[in-house]
DNA sequence: TAACCGTGGAG
DNA sequence: TCTCCAAGGTT
C-alpha cells in the first residue's frame, strides 16, 4: 500500500540523470520511423495510441495508414456513420476501441472545441483512454511529464531496477507510475517515456533480451546481476473455455445472403456475421439444429446443403469452433428486425466482420 | 480483483 | 499444436 517508501527504496542509489540521458539520446538515434512520429497532432497521436494497445507495430501501420487516410481529423471522424469506423478496424480485433474512440472523439468534437484536452482531469475522462493512454497523449503530444505505464514500461523497469512484482496485477501499475514521476524528464517527457517503450519493443524483449546492445546496460541491476531472463514476474492467466457452433452460408434465388448484426455490447459487438448458434447435443444432429433455429431465430424455412468446414476462431478467453454449412433460404426475415439484412456478394464488402467469418466467406468461395 | 474483450506472429 | 505475447480499458 505504502507506494511512496516503496519507490524511494527502489531508486535510493540509482543514477537517475544518467539513466534519463543515455535513454533520450538512444531514442534520438535508434527511434523507428513510424507514421505516427511524422508530427505531434494530438488526434494522430490519439488514434495510433487506442490501436497499438495489445496490438504489435507492424500490424498497426497499415491501419493506421489507412484510417488517418479515411478520418484525417477530429471532425471527420465524430461526422462518420460507426458502421464506416468499424469497417475501417475489421480484423484489427478488441473492436469496442473503435467505438469508443469514436465516441470519445465526438464529445472533443462537441464540448471542447475538437480540441483534445492537455490535462489528465479532462482527457482521462474520455471514453476508452485509461491511464496509460492519458500518459501517452499528454507526454507525446502537449510534452506533459506524466506517466505512460505499459506492458514495455513494466518489464524494462522490472530489469533495470530489480523489481519482482507481480506485473499481472493491476495494482502493481500504481507502483510503477509512482516510480516514473520521479525518474522522467521535465525537458523531454515525450522522448523518455517513448524511450522505454521502444527499448522495450527492440532490446529489452520479453524471451531474449539484446543486453549487448542495450543503451542503459550499465544502469541495469539485473544484468548486473544475470537475472534478467528472470525479469519481469508475472503470474499466469487461466485457459481459455472451448464452445461449440454451428454457422451457415445461406443464400436466395436472388443471390442475396443473410447476414446478422451483432448486439451492441459483449463479444464482438456491432459486427456482422452469418447465422449460428451454439451447438446442443440433445437437439438432434448439428445439420437438424441450423435447419431448426434458423425458422426458430429467423422465421425463415431453409433448406440444408453440404457441411462446409470447421472454422477455429480463438479468443483471448474463448475458442469457438465453428461447423459451417451451407444452404438456400426462402422468404425475408421479419420487416422489425434491423439486426438481419439480406445482401449480395458485392454489397457484403461495405459490412465489418470478424476475421472467422471472413475465413467461412473464404472457405464458400474456393 | 478478476473476467471480459481480438488477432496474428514467435518460439 | 500449444503457449505466450503486444504501446490496455471497462466492468
Amino acid at each position: 500500500m505504502d507506494n511512496k517508501q516503496t519507490q524511494h527504496e527502489l531508486l535510493k542509489g540509482f543514477e537517475i540523470d544518467g539513466f534519463r540521458n543515455d535513454l533520450i539520446n538512444w531514442f534520438i538515434q535508434e527511434q523507428r520511423d513510424l507514421p505516427w512520429r511524422k508530427d505531434q497532432d494530438p488526434y494522430k497521436v490519439w488514434v495510433s495510441e487506442i490501436m497499438l494497445q495489445q496490438t504489435k507495430v507492424d500490424t498497426v501501420i497499415p491501419y493506421f495508414n489507412s484510417f488517418i487516410e479515411q478520418f484525417p481529423n477530429i471532425e471527420s471522424l465524430a461526422n462518420a456513420a460507426e458502421d464506416k469506423v468499424l469497417k475501417a478496424w475489421e480484423g484489427l480485433g478488441y473492436y469496442s476501441r473503435a467505438r469508443n474512440l469514436q465516441s470519445a472523439v465526438r464529445e472533443v468534437y462537441e464540448s471542447y472545441g475538437g480540441v483534445v484536452p492537455n490535462n489528465a482531469a479532462e482527457i482521462s475522462t474520455l471514453k476508452g483512454v485509461g491511464p496509460y493512454t492519458t500518459g501517452a497523449i499528454l507526454s507525446i503530444a502537449y510534452g506533459v511529464p506524466e506517466p505512460a505505464v505499459d506492458g514495455n514500461v513494466m518489464r524494462v523497469l522490472s530489469r533495470v531496477l530489480h523489481i519482482r512484482e507481480d506485473i499481472a496485477k493491476p495494482k502493481t501499475r500504481k507502483l510503477f507510475e509512482a516510480v516514473i514521476r520521479d525518474m522522467i524528464s521535465r525537458d523531454n517527457p515525450s522522448f523518455f517515456n517513448q524511450g522505454l517503450m521502444e527499448l522495450g519493443a527492440m532490446v529489452c524483449t520479453p524471451t531474449s533480451p539484446s543486453c549487448m546492445l542495450c543503451p542503459v546496460q550499465e544502469h541495469c541491476r539485473a544484468f548486473h546481476e544475470g537475472v534478467q531472463r528472470e525479469l519481469p514476474i508475472k503470474s499466469k492467466k487461466k485457459s481459455a473455455k472451448q464452445v461449440s457452433l454451428v454457422a451457415g452460408i445461406f443464400k436466395n434465388e436472388e443471390g442475396q445472403y443473410l447476414i446478422h448484426k451483432r448486439p451492441s455490447e459483449g463479444l464482438l459487438a456491432n459486427l456482422w456475421v452469418f447465422p449460428n448458434f451454439i451447438k446442443l447435443d440433445e437437439l438432434g444432429t448439428t445439420k437438424q439444429q441450423l435447419e431448426s433455429l434458423m425458422k426458430t431465430e429467423y422465421g425463415l424455412d431453409v433448406e440444408m446443403g453440404d457441411y462446409l468446414c470447421d472454422i477455429r476462431h480463438v479468443f483471448t478467453h474463448l475458442v469457438w469452433d465453428i461447423n459451417v454449412y451451407v444452404g438456400t433460404f426462402h422468404g425475408t426475415p421479419p420487416a422489425d428486425r434491423k439486426d438481419v439484412v439480406l445482401v449480395t456478394e458485392e454489397e457484403m464488402l461495405e459490412y465489418a466482420f470478424p476475421v472467422s467469418h471472413q475465413n467461412m466467406w473464404k472457405e464458400y468461395k474456393k
